[in-house]
DNA sequence: CCTTGACTTAGAGCGCACTCTAACCTTGTA
DNA sequence: TACAAGGTTAGAGTGCGCTCTAAGTCAAGG
């Protein structure tokens, strides 16, 4: 009759553990759980759509105690919305910073590859390759 | 005379501490470490350099034992640059797909901020911004 | 000589995010 | 009625990457 699912239900279409849910739930991120007459839980189509949301945050480094944050206020219903806007503005900027360093990175990793293709040693320290390596790792762009 | 640096020095111009350093050698990602009489070691240039490089790649999630085959690779001297080149290659293919699972993620915050902005609710799913966000969550891009 | 401060070691402790264990309960067929 | 499948709990264990402690060594300055 309804759309309510399982636990393990859920764990598969989300491809993480019944384990997980359950630790999550008590770790406070999930008061959107109902249980059955014996106790067992069950997921509203909601909470697995809340659940993505989270699982995108997690996967992109936000402490569970700030996705407990996040969570906490929207048992405060609307009021707290923008207090929600404001975690989510910041986590925003935090990625964004995260996106770049990772392309600084991956043009280090670059550079290191560009050497090795050149065939010559960082002791050729007049050699391009080497030269934008030495930059890039001392964070003098150029 | 000699550009040898201490410990302390080393940590202070890579912005970690001591303690790490000791932990990085013990775990044998820093063969190029000599020692005074007195056994207090001592980096050469090139050492901090490499640690520079080694850096880059914890930064990017690379597990430590990872980052040990990679400079156990350079003590085999010039013959391993392939295999180098493999275990490099192999990490730039990770990191570029770290960096769009970051912008995918980077698109559903942006989205769920547009949800608060709308202000309107998720019930509302035939809202633009709610639509969005759906697609994202599912990985049904547009 | 003695103190000060920076170094050394082995190994313990910590924080995070799971991940699993053990013991027990519930529900649905055979 | 029995038993198998899947659920429940509290709480222990794991893996990673540090981070720190304790106890001792060494070199330089007063």
């Amino acid at each position: 009759m309804s759309e309510l699912l399982s636990i393990s239900e859920v764990a598969k279409s989300l491809d993480l553990s019944p384990h997980t849910l359950r630790y999550y739930e008590k770790a406070g991120l999930l008061h959107v759980v109902q249980r059955t007459e014996g106790n067992a839980r069950r997921y509203p189509p909601e909470a697995v759509e809340l659940i993505r949301l989270l699982l995108k945050l997690r996967e992109t480094g936000m402490p569970i105690s700030r996705v407990r944050e996040y969570t906490d206020l929207i048992q405060d219903g609307e009021e707290s919305i923008p207090a929600r806007k404001e975690i989510l503005q910041q986590h925003r900027d935090s990625l964004q910073s995260q996106i770049e360093s990772l392309i600084h990175c991956l043009a280090v990793v670059d550079a290191k590859l560009d050497v090795y293709q050149a065939g010559c040693s960082m002791e050729d320290k007049d050699h391009p390759a080497v030269k934008k390596l030495t930059c890039l790792l001392h964070g003098k762009e150029l």
